[in-house]
DNA sequence: CCGGCCATCCACCGATCGGTCGATGCTGTG
DNA sequence: CACAGCATCGACCGATCGGTGGATGGCCGG
Protein backbone atom coordinates (compact mmCIF):
# COMPACT_ATOMS: atom_id res chain seq x y z
CA UNK A 1 0.00 0.00 0.00
CA UNK A 2 2.03 3.32 -1.08
CA UNK A 3 2.18 6.65 0.94
CA UNK A 4 -0.43 9.11 0.74
CA UNK A 5 1.62 12.45 0.13
CA UNK A 6 -0.06 16.03 0.08
CA UNK A 7 1.80 18.79 -1.31
CA UNK A 8 1.24 22.40 -0.36
CA UNK A 9 3.16 24.72 -1.67
CA UNK A 10 2.14 28.33 -3.61
CA UNK A 11 4.28 27.50 -6.63
CA UNK A 12 2.42 25.42 -9.57
CA UNK A 13 5.34 24.93 -10.82
CA UNK A 14 7.20 23.36 -7.68
CA UNK A 15 3.85 21.45 -7.49
CA UNK A 16 4.16 19.71 -10.64
CA UNK A 17 8.05 19.44 -10.29
CA UNK A 18 7.17 17.49 -7.01
CA UNK A 19 4.69 15.27 -8.61
CA UNK A 20 6.83 14.26 -11.18
CA UNK A 21 9.85 13.86 -9.44
CA UNK A 22 7.70 11.22 -6.81
CA UNK A 23 6.63 9.67 -9.85
CA UNK A 24 9.45 8.97 -11.72
CA UNK A 25 11.56 7.64 -8.29
CA UNK A 26 9.00 5.81 -6.20
CA UNK A 27 5.69 5.26 -8.35
CA UNK A 28 4.80 2.06 -6.63
CA UNK A 29 5.30 3.56 -2.99
CA UNK A 30 4.08 7.26 -3.41
CA UNK A 31 0.92 8.59 -4.11
CA UNK A 32 0.26 12.05 -4.06
CA UNK A 33 -3.80 12.71 -3.18
CA UNK A 34 -3.46 16.21 -3.42
CA UNK A 35 -2.56 19.65 -4.04
CA UNK A 36 -2.60 22.69 -1.75
CA UNK A 37 -1.77 26.33 -2.55
CA UNK A 38 -1.72 27.72 0.51
CA UNK A 39 -1.73 26.93 4.61
CA UNK A 40 -5.91 26.76 4.70
CA UNK A 41 -6.06 24.77 1.95
CA UNK A 42 -3.47 22.46 3.28
CA UNK A 43 -5.74 22.31 6.17
CA UNK A 44 -8.42 21.38 4.75
CA UNK A 45 -7.25 19.02 2.31
CA UNK A 46 -5.33 17.42 5.36
CA UNK A 47 -8.84 16.71 6.92
CA UNK A 48 -11.00 15.77 3.95
CA UNK A 49 -7.67 12.94 2.09
CA UNK A 50 -6.15 12.14 5.17
CA UNK A 51 -2.98 11.81 3.51
CA UNK A 52 0.26 9.71 5.94
CA UNK A 53 2.90 12.30 4.93
CA UNK A 54 2.17 16.51 3.85
CA UNK A 55 5.11 17.91 2.09
CA UNK A 56 4.78 21.46 3.09
CA UNK A 57 6.77 24.50 1.88
CA UNK A 58 6.76 27.42 4.51
CA UNK A 59 6.68 30.67 3.14
CA UNK A 60 2.69 30.66 1.16
CA UNK A 61 0.52 33.53 0.94
CA UNK A 62 -2.60 33.75 3.12
CA UNK A 63 -1.88 31.12 5.81
CA UNK A 64 1.41 30.46 6.05
CA UNK A 65 3.34 26.57 6.38
CA UNK A 66 3.93 27.32 10.09
CA UNK A 67 0.91 28.11 11.28
CA UNK A 68 -0.70 25.20 9.21
CA UNK A 69 2.16 22.80 10.59
CA UNK A 70 0.46 23.44 14.31
CA UNK A 71 -2.58 23.31 13.17
CA UNK A 72 -1.93 19.97 11.76
CA UNK A 73 0.05 19.19 15.01
CA UNK A 74 -1.49 15.79 16.04
CA UNK A 75 -3.84 14.89 13.96
CA UNK A 76 -2.00 12.41 12.01
CA UNK A 77 -0.36 13.02 9.07
CA UNK A 78 3.30 13.83 9.47
CA UNK A 79 4.79 17.22 8.02
CA UNK A 80 8.35 17.12 6.07
CA UNK A 81 9.28 20.82 5.34
CA UNK A 82 10.16 21.50 1.79
CA UNK A 83 12.11 24.96 1.42
CA UNK A 84 14.31 27.22 0.32
CA UNK A 85 15.96 28.35 3.35
CA UNK A 86 17.31 26.52 5.77
CA UNK A 87 16.54 29.07 8.84
CA UNK A 88 13.33 28.37 10.34
CA UNK A 89 14.31 24.75 11.31
CA UNK A 90 14.03 25.06 14.91
CA UNK A 91 10.61 26.93 14.87
CA UNK A 92 9.67 24.16 12.58
CA UNK A 93 10.46 21.85 14.40
CA UNK A 94 8.97 23.28 17.37
CA UNK A 95 5.93 23.53 15.10
CA UNK A 96 5.21 19.84 14.96
CA UNK A 97 7.54 19.24 11.81
CA UNK A 98 8.75 15.21 11.21
CA UNK A 99 11.72 16.53 9.05
CA UNK A 100 13.28 19.80 7.31
CA UNK A 101 14.47 19.17 3.42
CA UNK A 102 15.85 22.27 1.23
CA UNK A 103 14.70 22.56 -2.27
CA UNK A 104 17.63 22.25 -3.84
CA UNK A 105 17.61 18.53 -2.61
CA UNK A 106 17.94 15.70 -6.07
CA UNK A 107 14.53 14.28 -6.53
CA UNK A 108 15.90 10.91 -5.39
CA UNK A 109 16.37 11.83 -1.90
CA UNK A 110 13.26 13.34 -1.70
CA UNK A 111 11.09 10.28 -2.49
CA UNK A 112 13.81 8.61 0.18
CA UNK A 113 12.99 11.52 2.40
CA UNK A 114 9.08 10.83 2.34
CA UNK A 115 9.30 6.98 3.07
CA UNK A 116 11.50 8.10 6.08
CA UNK A 117 9.04 10.46 7.10
CA UNK A 118 6.19 8.13 6.66
CA UNK A 119 8.15 5.83 9.36
CA UNK A 120 8.43 8.28 11.77
CA UNK A 121 12.27 8.99 11.07
CA UNK A 122 12.98 12.69 11.27
CA UNK A 123 14.94 13.56 8.10
CA UNK A 124 17.54 16.77 7.85
CA UNK A 125 18.83 18.48 5.47
CA UNK A 126 22.43 18.25 5.62
CA UNK A 127 23.09 21.74 5.23
CA UNK A 128 20.06 22.03 8.00
CA UNK A 129 21.89 19.61 10.63
CA UNK A 130 25.06 22.05 11.00
CA UNK A 131 22.83 25.24 11.52
CA UNK A 132 20.51 23.33 13.60
CA UNK A 133 23.67 22.50 16.18
CA UNK A 134 24.66 25.66 16.04
CA UNK A 135 21.96 27.21 17.69
CA UNK A 136 21.07 24.26 20.24
CA UNK A 137 25.41 24.80 21.17
CA UNK A 138 24.46 28.00 21.96
CA UNK A 139 21.77 28.64 24.15
CA UNK A 140 19.32 31.69 23.71
CA UNK A 141 22.28 33.44 21.39
CA UNK A 142 20.51 34.80 18.71
CA UNK A 143 16.94 33.93 20.21
CA UNK A 144 15.39 36.85 20.63
CA UNK A 145 12.07 37.47 22.14
CA UNK A 146 8.61 38.23 21.02
CA UNK A 147 8.82 41.64 22.86
CA UNK A 148 12.78 42.16 21.26
CA UNK A 149 11.64 41.17 17.86
CA UNK A 150 8.37 43.50 18.12
CA UNK A 151 11.28 46.40 18.78
CA UNK A 152 13.66 45.19 15.87
CA UNK A 153 10.99 45.24 13.63
CA UNK A 154 10.02 48.93 14.50
CA UNK A 155 13.37 50.00 14.17
CA UNK A 156 13.93 48.24 10.92
CA UNK A 157 11.39 50.30 9.22
CA UNK A 158 12.63 53.62 10.98
CA UNK A 159 11.40 54.22 14.35
CA UNK A 160 13.28 55.72 16.48
CA UNK A 161 13.38 54.35 19.99
CA UNK A 162 10.81 57.22 21.40
CA UNK A 163 8.74 56.21 18.55
CA UNK A 164 8.59 52.60 18.78
CA UNK A 165 8.21 53.45 22.67
CA UNK A 166 5.02 55.20 21.88
CA UNK A 167 3.89 52.35 19.13
CA UNK A 168 4.50 49.50 21.96
CA UNK A 169 3.08 51.80 24.40
CA UNK A 170 6.04 51.41 26.60
CA UNK A 171 8.72 53.93 27.81
CA UNK A 172 11.48 54.70 25.81
CA UNK A 173 13.71 53.55 29.20
CA UNK A 174 12.55 49.67 28.17
CA UNK A 175 13.11 50.00 24.13
CA UNK A 176 16.71 51.19 24.93
CA UNK A 177 16.89 47.91 27.55
CA UNK A 178 15.22 45.22 24.71
CA UNK A 179 17.83 47.03 22.08
CA UNK A 180 20.96 46.64 24.22
CA UNK A 181 19.73 42.78 24.83
CA UNK A 182 19.73 42.64 21.48
CA UNK A 183 22.80 43.87 20.62
CA UNK A 184 24.21 41.75 23.11
CA UNK A 185 22.07 38.93 21.49
CA UNK A 186 23.24 39.54 17.91
CA UNK A 187 27.00 40.33 18.75
CA UNK A 188 26.70 43.79 16.90
CA UNK A 189 26.92 47.63 18.58
CA UNK A 190 24.39 49.15 16.97
CA UNK A 191 20.86 49.45 15.11
CA UNK A 192 21.80 49.18 11.63
CA UNK A 193 23.73 46.36 12.30
CA UNK A 194 21.37 44.88 14.25
CA UNK A 195 18.80 45.47 11.44
CA UNK A 196 21.14 43.98 9.02
CA UNK A 197 21.96 40.92 11.07
CA UNK A 198 18.34 39.81 11.66
CA UNK A 199 17.78 39.65 8.23
CA UNK A 200 20.49 37.85 7.57
CA UNK A 201 19.82 35.43 10.02
CA UNK A 202 16.36 35.41 8.94
CA UNK A 203 14.83 37.24 11.91
CA UNK A 204 13.17 39.53 9.92
CA UNK A 205 11.42 39.04 6.39
CA UNK A 206 10.28 40.58 2.92
CA UNK B 1 8.45 22.67 -35.58
CA UNK B 2 8.32 23.33 -32.03
CA UNK B 3 10.24 25.61 -29.77
CA UNK B 4 12.83 24.36 -28.63
CA UNK B 5 13.99 25.22 -24.80
CA UNK B 6 16.88 25.43 -22.39
CA UNK B 7 16.17 25.44 -18.76
CA UNK B 8 18.47 26.97 -16.39
CA UNK B 9 17.74 26.42 -12.09
CA UNK B 10 19.61 25.18 -9.46
CA UNK B 11 16.61 23.39 -8.09
CA UNK B 12 16.12 20.02 -9.61
CA UNK B 13 12.67 19.73 -8.61
CA UNK B 14 11.41 23.17 -10.40
CA UNK B 15 13.47 21.89 -13.26
CA UNK B 16 11.14 18.61 -13.03
CA UNK B 17 7.89 21.21 -13.11
CA UNK B 18 8.90 23.46 -15.94
CA UNK B 19 9.40 20.04 -17.93
CA UNK B 20 6.31 18.91 -16.93
CA UNK B 21 4.81 21.85 -16.97
CA UNK B 22 5.93 22.70 -20.54
CA UNK B 23 4.88 19.08 -21.78
CA UNK B 24 0.84 19.34 -20.28
CA UNK B 25 0.70 22.38 -21.80
CA UNK B 26 2.36 22.60 -25.01
CA UNK B 27 3.52 19.35 -25.86
CA UNK B 28 3.06 20.01 -29.90
CA UNK B 29 4.88 23.56 -30.02
CA UNK B 30 7.50 23.12 -27.04
CA UNK B 31 10.44 20.67 -26.64
CA UNK B 32 12.93 20.59 -24.22
CA UNK B 33 16.41 20.04 -25.18
CA UNK B 34 18.76 20.56 -22.05
CA UNK B 35 18.88 21.32 -18.66
CA UNK B 36 21.57 24.03 -16.66
CA UNK B 37 21.91 23.74 -12.62
CA UNK B 38 23.95 26.75 -13.09
CA UNK B 39 24.83 29.45 -15.31
CA UNK B 40 27.96 27.96 -16.52
CA UNK B 41 26.46 24.99 -17.73
CA UNK B 42 23.55 27.17 -19.47
CA UNK B 43 26.29 28.95 -21.22
CA UNK B 44 28.10 25.83 -22.45
CA UNK B 45 25.19 24.20 -23.18
CA UNK B 46 23.19 26.93 -25.24
CA UNK B 47 26.24 26.65 -27.51
CA UNK B 48 26.13 23.30 -27.72
CA UNK B 49 22.59 22.54 -28.57
CA UNK B 50 21.28 25.92 -29.63
CA UNK B 51 17.94 26.11 -28.30
CA UNK B 52 15.29 28.75 -29.36
CA UNK B 53 14.16 30.26 -25.42
CA UNK B 54 16.53 29.37 -22.25
CA UNK B 55 14.39 29.38 -19.25
CA UNK B 56 16.62 31.34 -16.64
CA UNK B 57 16.54 31.39 -12.85
CA UNK B 58 18.67 34.28 -11.76
CA UNK B 59 19.80 32.78 -7.68
CA UNK B 60 22.14 30.11 -9.22
CA UNK B 61 25.41 29.10 -7.12
CA UNK B 62 28.71 29.62 -9.18
CA UNK B 63 28.15 31.78 -12.35
CA UNK B 64 24.54 33.23 -11.72
CA UNK B 65 21.52 34.28 -13.89
CA UNK B 66 22.59 37.90 -14.31
CA UNK B 67 26.08 37.27 -15.78
CA UNK B 68 24.87 34.13 -17.95
CA UNK B 69 22.44 36.32 -19.95
CA UNK B 70 25.24 38.82 -20.24
CA UNK B 71 27.25 36.47 -21.95
CA UNK B 72 24.78 34.64 -23.79
CA UNK B 73 23.78 38.46 -25.68
CA UNK B 74 23.47 38.26 -29.31
CA UNK B 75 24.07 34.74 -29.40
CA UNK B 76 20.76 33.36 -30.64
CA UNK B 77 18.31 32.47 -28.32
CA UNK B 78 15.98 34.65 -25.64
CA UNK B 79 15.95 34.22 -22.43
CA UNK B 80 13.10 34.16 -20.15
CA UNK B 81 13.69 35.11 -16.80
CA UNK B 82 11.63 33.11 -14.33
CA UNK B 83 12.73 33.71 -10.79
CA UNK B 84 10.46 34.31 -7.08
CA UNK B 85 11.77 37.54 -6.90
CA UNK B 86 10.43 40.84 -8.57
CA UNK B 87 13.69 42.98 -8.47
CA UNK B 88 16.38 42.99 -10.73
CA UNK B 89 13.78 43.47 -13.38
CA UNK B 90 15.64 46.27 -14.91
CA UNK B 91 19.31 44.89 -14.68
CA UNK B 92 17.57 41.92 -15.90
CA UNK B 93 16.09 43.45 -19.08
CA UNK B 94 19.69 45.81 -18.96
CA UNK B 95 21.54 42.80 -19.52
CA UNK B 96 19.30 41.09 -22.56
CA UNK B 97 16.11 39.05 -21.22
CA UNK B 98 13.33 39.32 -23.06
CA UNK B 99 10.87 38.80 -20.22
CA UNK B 100 10.80 38.29 -16.73
CA UNK B 101 8.24 35.96 -15.45
CA UNK B 102 7.86 34.92 -11.87
CA UNK B 103 7.58 31.70 -10.05
CA UNK B 104 4.29 31.80 -9.15
CA UNK B 105 2.71 32.10 -12.54
CA UNK B 106 0.33 28.92 -13.70
CA UNK B 107 1.91 26.81 -16.47
CA UNK B 108 -0.73 27.81 -19.54
CA UNK B 109 0.78 31.03 -18.74
CA UNK B 110 4.41 30.07 -18.65
CA UNK B 111 3.74 28.05 -21.74
CA UNK B 112 2.39 30.94 -23.55
CA UNK B 113 5.06 33.09 -22.36
CA UNK B 114 7.74 30.74 -23.71
CA UNK B 115 6.12 30.61 -27.19
CA UNK B 116 5.84 34.54 -27.37
CA UNK B 117 9.54 34.89 -26.04
CA UNK B 118 10.54 32.68 -29.35
CA UNK B 119 8.18 35.38 -31.72
CA UNK B 120 10.57 38.23 -29.68
CA UNK B 121 7.90 39.49 -27.88
CA UNK B 122 8.23 41.13 -24.15
CA UNK B 123 6.67 39.11 -21.38
CA UNK B 124 6.26 40.65 -18.11
CA UNK B 125 4.49 39.61 -15.58
CA UNK B 126 1.58 41.64 -14.27
CA UNK B 127 3.58 42.36 -10.82
CA UNK B 128 6.66 43.35 -12.53
CA UNK B 129 5.23 45.89 -14.86
CA UNK B 130 3.88 47.66 -12.19
CA UNK B 131 7.14 47.61 -10.52
CA UNK B 132 8.94 48.68 -13.67
CA UNK B 133 6.23 51.67 -14.07
CA UNK B 134 7.45 52.89 -10.58
CA UNK B 135 11.23 52.63 -11.07
CA UNK B 136 10.74 54.36 -14.32
CA UNK B 137 8.94 57.33 -13.35
CA UNK B 138 10.97 57.87 -10.72
CA UNK B 139 14.81 58.01 -12.12
CA UNK B 140 17.86 57.50 -9.47
CA UNK B 141 14.57 56.88 -7.04
CA UNK B 142 16.02 53.34 -5.43
CA UNK B 143 19.14 53.22 -7.55
CA UNK B 144 22.05 53.12 -5.23
CA UNK B 145 25.42 54.05 -7.16
CA UNK B 146 28.05 51.61 -6.70
CA UNK B 147 29.84 53.66 -3.98
CA UNK B 148 26.55 54.09 -2.28
CA UNK B 149 26.07 50.88 -1.90
CA UNK B 150 29.27 49.82 -0.81
CA UNK B 151 28.66 52.33 2.22
CA UNK B 152 25.59 50.73 2.90
CA UNK B 153 26.91 47.06 3.00
CA UNK B 154 29.43 48.23 5.33
CA UNK B 155 26.85 50.22 7.36
CA UNK B 156 24.88 47.14 7.77
CA UNK B 157 27.81 44.62 8.84
CA UNK B 158 27.88 47.39 11.70
CA UNK B 159 30.20 50.01 10.62
CA UNK B 160 30.37 53.21 12.12
CA UNK B 161 31.03 56.22 9.83
CA UNK B 162 34.41 56.35 10.83
CA UNK B 163 35.12 53.19 10.06
CA UNK B 164 33.50 52.76 6.79
CA UNK B 165 35.24 55.45 5.76
CA UNK B 166 39.06 54.11 7.01
CA UNK B 167 37.55 50.93 5.17
CA UNK B 168 36.98 53.11 1.77
CA UNK B 169 39.85 55.16 2.14
CA UNK B 170 37.91 58.08 1.78
CA UNK B 171 36.81 61.23 4.83
CA UNK B 172 34.52 60.55 7.64
CA UNK B 173 32.49 63.65 5.41
CA UNK B 174 32.36 61.75 2.39
CA UNK B 175 30.53 58.91 4.14
CA UNK B 176 28.04 61.04 5.60
CA UNK B 177 27.38 62.64 2.22
CA UNK B 178 26.67 58.97 0.73
CA UNK B 179 24.60 58.22 3.58
CA UNK B 180 22.44 61.29 2.96
CA UNK B 181 21.86 60.31 -0.26
CA UNK B 182 21.03 57.28 0.38
CA UNK B 183 18.74 58.21 2.44
CA UNK B 184 16.95 60.12 0.44
CA UNK B 185 16.56 57.86 -2.46
CA UNK B 186 15.32 54.56 -0.16
CA UNK B 187 12.88 57.12 1.84
CA UNK B 188 14.41 56.64 5.01
CA UNK B 189 15.46 59.01 7.84
CA UNK B 190 18.65 56.47 9.36
CA UNK B 191 21.06 54.33 8.89
CA UNK B 192 18.92 51.16 10.37
CA UNK B 193 16.16 52.06 8.37
CA UNK B 194 17.87 52.13 5.09
CA UNK B 195 19.41 49.03 6.13
CA UNK B 196 16.37 47.41 6.50
CA UNK B 197 15.10 49.00 3.52
CA UNK B 198 17.53 47.87 1.04
CA UNK B 199 17.23 44.00 2.59
CA UNK B 200 13.78 44.25 1.45
CA UNK B 201 14.37 45.67 -2.02
CA UNK B 202 16.80 42.68 -2.32
CA UNK B 203 19.85 45.81 -2.77
CA UNK B 204 21.50 43.56 -0.51
CA UNK B 205 21.66 39.96 0.09
CA UNK B 206 22.72 37.31 2.37
C1' DC C 1 11.72 28.19 46.66
C1' DC C 2 15.27 30.07 44.27
C1' DG C 3 17.56 31.33 40.01
C1' DG C 4 16.97 32.76 35.33
C1' DC C 5 14.63 35.00 31.71
C1' DC C 6 11.48 38.36 30.45
C1' DA C 7 9.49 42.93 30.55
C1' DT C 8 9.24 47.19 32.51
C1' DC C 9 11.25 51.68 34.28
C1' DC C 10 14.80 55.65 35.82
C1' DA C 11 19.00 58.93 35.31
C1' DC C 12 23.21 60.48 33.59
C1' DC C 13 26.96 61.21 30.11
C1' DG C 14 29.76 61.11 26.17
C1' DA C 15 29.91 59.68 21.51
C1' DT C 16 27.82 59.38 17.36
C1' DC C 17 24.69 60.57 14.04
C1' DG C 18 21.65 63.39 11.04
C1' DG C 19 20.77 68.08 8.94
C1' DT C 20 22.34 71.87 6.71
C1' DC C 21 24.99 75.00 4.85
C1' DG C 22 28.45 74.73 1.71
C1' DA C 23 32.66 73.40 -1.94
C1' DT C 24 35.57 70.94 -5.89
C1' DG C 25 36.45 67.93 -9.82
C1' DC C 26 35.29 64.24 -12.98
C1' DT C 27 32.31 61.84 -15.89
C1' DG C 28 28.97 61.06 -19.62
C1' DT C 29 25.00 62.59 -22.36
C1' DG C 30 21.97 65.46 -24.70
C1' DC D 1 28.83 73.30 -24.04
C1' DA D 2 25.73 72.92 -20.26
C1' DC D 3 23.68 69.94 -17.24
C1' DA D 4 23.16 66.01 -14.24
C1' DG D 5 25.04 62.58 -11.55
C1' DC D 6 28.79 60.80 -9.00
C1' DA D 7 32.44 61.12 -5.61
C1' DT D 8 35.05 63.71 -2.65
C1' DC D 9 35.78 67.05 1.37
C1' DG D 10 34.77 70.73 5.39
C1' DA D 11 32.31 72.88 9.47
C1' DC D 12 28.77 73.41 12.66
C1' DC D 13 24.83 72.13 15.81
C1' DG D 14 21.19 69.81 17.96
C1' DA D 15 19.09 65.42 18.51
C1' DT D 16 19.56 60.83 19.18
C1' DC D 17 21.80 56.93 20.53
C1' DG D 18 24.71 53.66 23.21
C1' DG D 19 26.81 52.58 27.84
C1' DT D 20 26.50 52.19 32.59
C1' DG D 21 24.40 50.96 36.72
C1' DG D 22 20.93 50.28 38.64
C1' DA D 23 15.55 48.79 40.13
C1' DT D 24 10.90 46.14 40.20
C1' DG D 25 7.66 42.47 39.34
C1' DG D 26 6.03 38.28 36.90
C1' DC D 27 6.62 33.71 35.37
C1' DC D 28 8.59 29.27 34.65
C1' DG D 29 11.38 25.28 35.69
C1' DG D 30 14.76 22.80 38.40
Amino acid sequence: MPVRVLIADDHPIVRDGLCAALAREAADDIVVVGEAGDGEEAVRLAADLSPDVILMDLRMPGMDGMTAIRRLAGTGPRVLVLTTFDNDVLPALEAGATGYLLKDAPPAELARAVLATHRGETVLAPAVAGRLADQVRRPARGRLSPRELEVLRLVAEGATNKEAAAALFISEASVKTHLLHIYAKLDVRDRAAAVGEAYRRGLLTT
